[in-house]
DNA sequence: TTGAAAGCGCTAACAA
DNA sequence: TTGTTAGCGCTTTCAA
């Protein structure tokens, strides 16, 4: 029971009489109208309440102010942090967003990319900690041979082909494993996420590098979970229950953090008088655990904000290609979760 | 330098030698087409790697699998709880969402609701612990009279004209209330939020009449602020300053929540064997404080999926009117942060 | 300075 | 069962 059809530029043209074209010309703030014609449409679309389809519009010009985000999980903190940015930008730019959820799925990022491409976006931005298999390699393989605008968010300095702003977590890792080494550290644990992922993998490479080189690498204390605090803390315990427990951990992510430091605390050890904690990301909650969790911060705001303005150089100038490959460090974020071994 | 023009359904019609009009039935699943050709179409649909174009599809049908969404904050854990449930309704009726930030602006809502009409959104989500002022309340209006279809989503339980559904803030902060006083407390505060949020209003509301009926009610044990910890914590400090310092705080938001527990933590008081403290949203991190902290749980992401359920209800039968005003009971997350009263 | 006309890619009535 | 045709609402030549 649609009432009152939209008012169309065809609409503003008879009340105006004069031509669509007109109108559309005025719309556009083309100079060549005469003043007078000018105004008597600019009252008429007030007057009729005239708002440009946007749909009709970007058919005609195939650009529809609209850029297309693909992202692992909109009530991760880590992954909003990214949003933000983007649609900081997004908005500074007058652009709206689409944005999908792809829940560690390849075949979901690369069923959304197509999706994404029919719905005209002018860009897309794929953030997600999930290593690039076959299947999304194909598609962003495709993007990169039309010269599609899209951008790639990962982790881990692993030099790929494709536009990318990654956090540089082999940095990041290894600030956290020096931090701790100096500390007196030697025997530290890593609590890494989904054994495929992105975000585990290239950890995991820097921490047993890094264990081999002290000559103290123990694959029992590698462990793998679901990014999650209970599986964090699940790891902890196990950790913990060794003849010879580690007496720090390094969590592949913020989350992860939070668990082991409840498994730790809740057996009785203090944090960081007895057992040292590094999250990796550096979400703001960190600040209200107790003690708060010490991070390696990436900053993720700023890469989704770099993210879209590299897009955008990419949507205005077709002709030449801009291949992007930005390596982003990362910092270490100390609050109160580690401290000298034996503190105690 | 876009090469590759996109194949058209002129093109797959052309390779097949039929009409265009032919492959559009195809496409759309009409069954009056020969197996024969339909076969022939598809295989050409495959080979050329058509995809139709959904902007051009919307401008025919006025319709284009879109909803729009309109929240406070994306990096919000609250807020992004709510996403997650449309996300994953929308997700489950093939729809995309353009998602937008408004940020606690009535006239950045309004704004919005305007773009997302012009981009044909199916319909549109608001959810703002805003309170509805004259500038929404004049597109709300717009809205439910051109029977477009909408809802909010919004704190308290004020009867309003508009599609909505409404946490039941009141019944909340009663159930908090309640569980204070039977704990023993009569000197309790509230830290809201901004003044003027509906999140706020309401809240604030309930707390007096609660408190004038205990007959303890006192002005100076309210404080607004931000909704951020930060603004939490300090009006805590100006709250334990006093005279006479509550027993109790009660948080309109679980972010204030967190800033009192570390205020009164860090004036060396015990929670809750000296203070108890409730916050108001039941976001997940609560757990991971120390005390954990009860909170008034808001079922937010089943707040989401109700609300794109019943957006569709609306968008399918557009015949009958299906004005919605939907109360949501909130319940009593009791953790560790609340204690009878002087029980050290 | 303005208008006429074509067309973006699709759907849907109607005809064949 | 298939083709023809006329738009959806807009932009953009080209002509007047």
């Amino acid at each position: 029971m649609k009432t009152n059809k939209k008012t169309t530029i065809q609409d503003v043209a008879n009340y105006c009489k004069v031509a669509k074209s007109t109108v559309s010309l005025v719309i556009n703030g083309n100079a060549r109208v005469s003043k007078a014609t000018r105004d008597r449409i600019f009252n008429a679309i007030e007057l009729l309440d005239y708002k440009p389809n946007l749909n009709a519009r970007s058919l005609k010009n195939n650009r529809n102010r609209t850029l297309g985000v693909i992202s692992e999980d909109l009530a991760n903190q880590y992954e909003s942090s990214i949003i933000k940015g983007i649609a900081d930008r997004a908005k500074f730019h007058n652009y709206e967003l689409i944005i999908c959820e792809c829940e560690w799925s390849q075949e979901k990022v690369a069923n959304y990319i197509e999706v994404l491409l029919q719905r005209k976006c002018e860009g897309i931005i794929i953030t997600t900690p999930l290593d690039i298999g076959p299947v999304l390699e194909e598609k962003l393989q495709m993007l990169k041979n039309n010269n599609i605008p899209y951008v790639t968010i990962l982790n881990g300095n692993v030099k790929t082909d494709y536009n990318a702003f990654v956090s540089d977590d082999e940095q990041g890792l290894s600030l956290a494993l020096d931090h701790l080494y100096q500390l007196g550290h030697t025997r530290m644990a890593l609590i890494a996420g989904y054994r495929d992922a992105r975000a585990t993998i290239v950890k995991e490479k820097i921490f047993i590098q890094y264990m081999k080189g002290l000559g103290t690498f123990d694959p029992n204390l590698i462990h793998y979970t679901d990014f999650q605090p209970e599986g964090g803390a699940m790891a902890t315990r196990k950790c913990l229950a060794m003849p010879m427990a580690p007496t720090a951990f390094i969590a592949a992510g913020d989350m992860i953090a939070i668990g082991i430091l409840h498994a730790v605390k809740s057996q009785g050890l203090k944090v960081p008088e007895q057992i040292s904690i590094i999250g990796f990301g550096g979400i703001d909650l960190l600040r209200y655990t107790d003690p708060p969790l010490s991070s390696v911060n990436v900053p993720r705001r700023i890469i989704g904000e770099m993210a879209v303005e590299n897009l955008f150089k990419q949507i205005r100038k077709t002709e030449e290609k801009i291949a992007t490959y930005t390596v982003v460090p990362t910092s270490l974020l100390l609050r109160g979760s580690t401290a000298m071994i034996g503190t105690i």
